[in-house]
DNA sequence: TGTACATCAGTGAACGCGCGTTCACTGATGTAC
DNA sequence: TGTACATCAGTGAACGCGCGTTCACTGATGTAC
């Protein structure tokens, strides 16, 4: 609680920071205007210079989560350097790593029931994080047998359930989990055999 | 809306069928007990008279889906006949199917917020669903080559994990959806390059 | 078979609460001259 | 540099609403004799 004027000077931003912390504390339905503005330091009335209601900020959290999984997607893969296959893996685990250090975010993507073509900005940024996921898939598929090659789409989409699958199940909320195994091994494991099954690691390594 | 008198005769199980109409529709969030009461045709205390509060009644309907989960997980098993590799996969397409007509249940059990381990039975009945997992991998895990045999546990929680990641993204609520393939299709595909890359299918079938 | 009575499963009115949102307002800031 | 004024970002009080839940009640049902 620093002093401040009448005048918050970010209180947009400073929104969203209080709802991140509402929502990953007690979950999507944990989160309301009033409270956020009571973090904020804020009357209640005061988000509505910045949003024109509650649906309006969540979804901006959902895009800042759409915009920073890209980038950290897309760092991971680092333009498939040094091998795509091992790139291929580093986003694995930067989509758990990111669901367990952004749960706020996490949640308002996926479990706040904002539709992604909600508004055109957030199909976009979403769309950005699939793309990510698609060219990794395109690159490795170039060195599968055509013969039984998937669609690049539908091996994402394979990792993409795999990796949300295991956030939700196993990684998170649910303490004392489900399995003796952390996510990170559930995943890699995996990924690990899925991408045996498509001949890209060697059967016997 | 049939006539009755001053008794209901079954309200307790009305309100369940009140409350999965509802979920179903609406998400978890659009259920309220006064709404499910209006469903019912009774006024909005007579729920009271079933259920402490709205929690349990969502537990109730949990627990429902539990039991009908695993009923249909051990039907789709069959005791691992005709052969255990096709039990297996008639699994995975049962997970689906129960996802795609019973939306009200899957939404509770998964997405209500209610903690599996919240009350004994309903503890009992997850622990059922998930034993039948359990069951086909051990039974599949026998015919993996030691060296590369991964824990059943961990083998039947990546299926469940896929399974529920291919429901939550693919199936339901965002419609037009975000991949070109069926569920179905997607689940078929990813079981079978995961079983290919446990040895468990041939690599040239 | 008929009556008295305990029990049960409903009703309807009322409560307190917190939420999302609006509105007229006011204090602070920035800009034109 | 100083002043006038438009604009902006807050306030605080109030609203209507629906929700979960409680409570004293009453109608219906089942059972003992």
């Amino acid at each position: 609680m620093s002093k401040r004027g009448y005048h918050h000077g970010n209180l947009r931003q400073a929104l969203v920071e209080a709802t991140l912390a509402l929502i990953s504390e007690k979950g999507p339905t944990g989160f309301t205007m009033a409270e956020a503005a009571k973090l904020a330091d804020v009357s209640a009335a005061a988000p509505y210079r910045h949003f024109t209601g509650r649906e309006e900020l969540i979804a901006e959290v959902a895009l800042q989560g759409y915009e920073l999984f890209a980038d950290l997607l897309e760092f991971a893969y680092n333009d498939g350097k040094p091998s795509i296959l091992t790139a291929f893996e580093a986003v694995g685990r930067a989509y758990l790593a990111f669901a367990r250090k952004h749960p706020g975010h996490y949640i308002a993507m996926f479990e706040s029931g904002v539709a992604p073509n909600q508004s055109p900005e957030l199909a976009k940024a979403s769309e950005r994080a699939n793309a990510v996921l698609i060219r990794a898939a395109e690159a490795l598929s170039a060195r599968i047998p055509p013969a039984r090659r998937p669609p690049p789409a539908m091996f994402s989409a394979h990792i993409t359930a795999m990796s949300h699958g295991i956030v939700e199940l196993y990684a998170r909320g649910k303490p004392g989990a489900r399995a003796p195994f952390t996510p990170e091994e559930l995943l890699e494991a995996g990924v690990g055999i899925y991408l045996r099954g498509l001949g890209l690691i060697d059967t016997d390594s």
